[in-house]
RNA sequence: GGCGGCGUAGCCAAGUGGCUAAGGCAGAGGUCUGCAAAACCUUUAUUCCCGGGUUCGAGUCCCGGCGCCGCCUCCA
């Protein structure tokens, strides 16, 4: 049984056979910067993030490049607003994508390039086009001349009559093509510049990615994502000019994520309906590695190439269902049948859900299946752990359910941790109505707890609630035990 | 206008020809408990936007509607 991956190339699902056995080379888009990231860019990057994880599980050497476009239009308008230079604003936004992707848990890409480091090899590549007769210069910019190269637009399924038929492109009367897109543009005063056989100028958008990929990945590698808007015209045009150039297939595997939503319109920085992945660090209730977890478990509860709809209420209730695990993480550690009653039904359970997870993760990365493995694999162990499972056994449960969860970037704290992590009182918090309890120290929470067992041995009930609404106020939920002892959590 | 996608329970979300339509959240009843909480058990879609068709058999394939969304311009 192979990994099957949806291929937009094709748009089916092709078993996944890299070009070098055991060795996978990938190179995903990663964002302009010139900006805070919002939960779109949260998602193309973990969604890849989980991908290269889940190639590493199957054994794979993984070569993962994310790029950072660091010199674009983009850029240099927020530059001139803010009088600053377009290497600080780039060199600031890659730093608080850096610090958001950290926070999220994305583990770094094996290589992380910025595009003006690779102006050489983008003057080679367009060299290399201009030499096969795919280019041509107007006023000093140079451009691809799409209709010499047929295979144009075969990515997105457009062809260029079609296009032409859209009356929304802008027509430049210089261009030979509508579509003919910019490989260099000639430098205008103020903006950053290179030189070049075609004089000072900066490269175009497309032309990128191909000389990072292949600088790092080689002239034809296995795996190219981005997000789903990215397929036309970026990657079409990524294609086109690789392939002139090399006579090489460029790339296997095209992957592209859906997008999130908000009120099941894109989420975008032109729609101004957008939440940056740092306000809901920001707002969260809670520290950063729980509000990362709810949000990942969110995200990747939706099949990647599906739209995915944004509310603070779905991420909280993502936040409910990791509760429950974490809830299993604590009986777990508590371990308290010596004689471990149903440990040997454990080892089929395990077993069983190991090839639910990975048979589902070969499905094109079917993570939403796969955590409703998890949740089958949850249910599963609370009952063992009913009819009684011995310390060894919980300790190999957890730590099946850590490694699963680990592909995933889930299920890595440990109860305490998960449950110690509220932020006290701010202003108001993403989503959660009425006022944020109030903080009471864990010292604090054991002292009342102590007073309370004390209360109930000797059955003064009144008092053991009194307590308990204590520090229910405090946002401290009482679970007692049979044995007369209590445990807490907030 | 061209190309593509989606429409499954109160909500979210898998499933793309065949056992009883995963899983989560929310709700209801029960076991447990001094009462709770948590956990567990039971329960919540005779049915998958609508209408035809193919098939022994269809959320699943085909045709025609309706609704929503995306790309065709920078965009994860």
């Amino acid at each position: 049984m192979g990994l099957r991956i949806y291929n937009t190339l094709t748009r089916q699902k092709e078993l996944f056979e890299p070009l070098i056995p055991g060795q996978v080379r990938m190179y995903v888009c990663g964002i302009t910067a010139y900006d805070l990231s919002h939960i779109g860019h949260a998602r193309s990057a973990l969604v890849f993030d989980v991908i290269r994880r889940y190639l590493e599980v199957k054994r794979y050497e993984v070569r993962f490049i994310r790029n950072f476009t660091d010199v674009d239009d983009k850029i240099i308008k927020r530059a001139e607003q803010e009088g600053a230079s377009a290497g600080e604003i780039s060199e600031r936004f890659i730093a608080e994508y850096q610090k958001d992707m950290e926070n999220l848990g994305v583990l770094p890409a094996t290589v992380e390039p910025n595009a003006t480091e690779y102006i050489p090899q983008m003057i080679t590549l367009i060299e290399r086009l201009v030499a096969r007769d795919f280019a041509y210069v107007v006023d000093g910019d140079l451009y691809f001349e799409v209709r010499r190269f047929p295979r144009y637009g075969r990515l997105s399924g457009k062809n260029l009559e079609e296009l032409l038929a859209g009356a929304r492109v802008e027509v430049d009367e210089r261009k030979r093509d509508p579509h003919d897109f910019a490989l260099w543009k000639s430098a205008k005063p103020g903006e950053p510049s290179w030189e070049s056989p075609w004089g000072p100028g900066r490269p175009g958008w497309h032309i990128e990615c191909s000389a990072m990929s292949m600088e790092h990945l080689g002239e034809s590698f296995d795996i190219h994502g981005g997000g789903e808007d990215l397929i036309f015209p970026h990657h079409d045009c990524e294609i086109a000019q690789s392939e002139a150039a090399t006579e090489k297939p460029f790339v296997r595997y095209w992957i592209h994520n859906g997008f999130v939503t908000i009120n099941q319109e894109k989420m975008s920085k032109s729609l101004g309906n957008f939440f940056t992945v740092r306000e809901i660090f920001e707002k969260s209730p809670y520290k950063v590695p729980v509000t990362a977890e709810a949000l990942r478990y969110f995200l990747l509860g939706t099949h990647y190439r599906h739209p995915l709809d944004f509310s603070d209420e779905a991420l909280w209730e993502a936040k409910r269902a990791l509760d429950r695990f974490y809830g299993l993480f604590q009986r777990l550690d508590e371990a308290t049948a010596p004689q471990g009653q149903a440990d040997a039904l454990l080892p089929a359970v395990l077993e069983r859900v190991r090839e639910a997870f990975h048979q589902a993760m070969d499905d094109d990365f079917n993570t939403p299946v796969a955590i409703a493995e998890l949740q089958v694999l949850r249910a599963d162990v609370n009952k063992l752990l009913e009819a009684g499972l011995s310390k060894e056994a919980c300790e190999s449960a957890r730590e099946e359910l850590g490694s699963f969860g680990r592909v995933l970037g889930l299920l890595q704290l440990s109860f305490r941790e998960w449950v110690s992590q509220i932020i006290p009182v701010g202003s108001g918090a993403l989503g959660l109505t009425g006022a944020r309890p109030r903080v009471l120290p864990d010292a604090e929470i054991d002292k009342k707890v102590a007073r309370r067992i004390e209360a109930r041995r000797q059955k003064d009930f009144a008092k053991a609630d009194e307590i308990r609404a204590e520090l229910a106020a405090f946002g401290v939920t009482i679970e007692d035990r049979p044995d007369g002892t209590s445990r807490w959590k907030r």
